[in-house]
DNA sequence: CATATGTCAGAGATACTGAGATAT
DNA sequence: CATATCTCAGTAGCTCTGACATAT
């Protein structure tokens, strides 16, 4: 959306900032994805997988901060698109075991490297420093 | 909600880590405003009414970054509770002129109260010093 | 006729709530 | 019986698209 100057008691909310930004992600990571029948969900559980292991659906939520009943249509679309298999856990039958296919490891590194561009058009205002300095900053704020 | 340890490669995305800071101030904001029949929107448009004086429905919202769409019914909330006045631009008569009402003004001095409370929730960890400098990266990002 | 404004219906993605079935 | 997991229906708020009537 084209804004014209926003009212200064907006922009000295840092919330409100923060929120501009992350629409602007959100737009620019929606269409890249959509390009190629992904969502950035399935790059987070993807990541999941490939650094913690096969997991159950609630740990695999937990981890990337995916509420447990949208899991469920995610792991459904990444398990049509061959990148997952999900399989009953015999040590405990309530759980689905979620594991990463040789497909998904692939579709990982394919999303990454789509995602670190978009990085780069989101941040293209800031140096290196600066991109490293927001990131730590954001990463405290998240405690 | 409550997060295990997020993957590395999720932690180094920038936009994810903007995106969570995002949710959780939406969260936050949403409490906060729901708690005085508020909305994030009302804020936003009573600022810009406060500092551009009254004008058109359409400038508000491409000052404050509301769609045209949703403004006809933010501005109905506002009009119930007598903190803004909808009347025909004399000089155009597609327009309608909106104004702040010295209720309005009182309103916009309590959510502008309340909402600086949530950014010292939202920013607890880091110094005045680094919002500052959040605050700065983050506005030289919108550009 | 083309454009601008306000109104209105609705789509789409995200985040969340609540409940039921099954298993521990 | 209490709890955990998965499934499923549905809600709420936000962003956006498209259409229409009216006025310029």
């Amino acid at each position: 959306m084209e804004m014209d100057e926003a009212p200064t008691r907006l922009r000295r909310k840092p919330s409100w900032l923060i929120n501009k930004v992350s629409v602007r992600a959100h737009r620019l990571i929606g269409e890249t994805m959509a390009a190629v029948d992904g969502r950035a969900y399935h790059f987070s559980i993807l990541a999941a997988l490939e650094e913690f292991g096969p997991d159950s659906q609630v740990r695999i939520g937990q981890r990337c901060g995916i509420d447990q009943s949208d899991m469920h249509a995610m792991l459904n679309e990444l398990t049509e698109q061959g990148h997952v298999a999900r399989t009953p856990d015999p040590s405990d039958r309530r759980r689905n075991l979620v594991a990463l296919t040789a497909a998904g490891q692939r579709r990982l590194e394919e999303l990454d490297t789509m995602l670190t561009e978009v990085q780069h058009d989101l941040l293209d205002a800031l140096s290196a420093t600066e991109r490293d300095n927001l990131a730590a900053l954001l990463t405290r704020i998240l405690g």
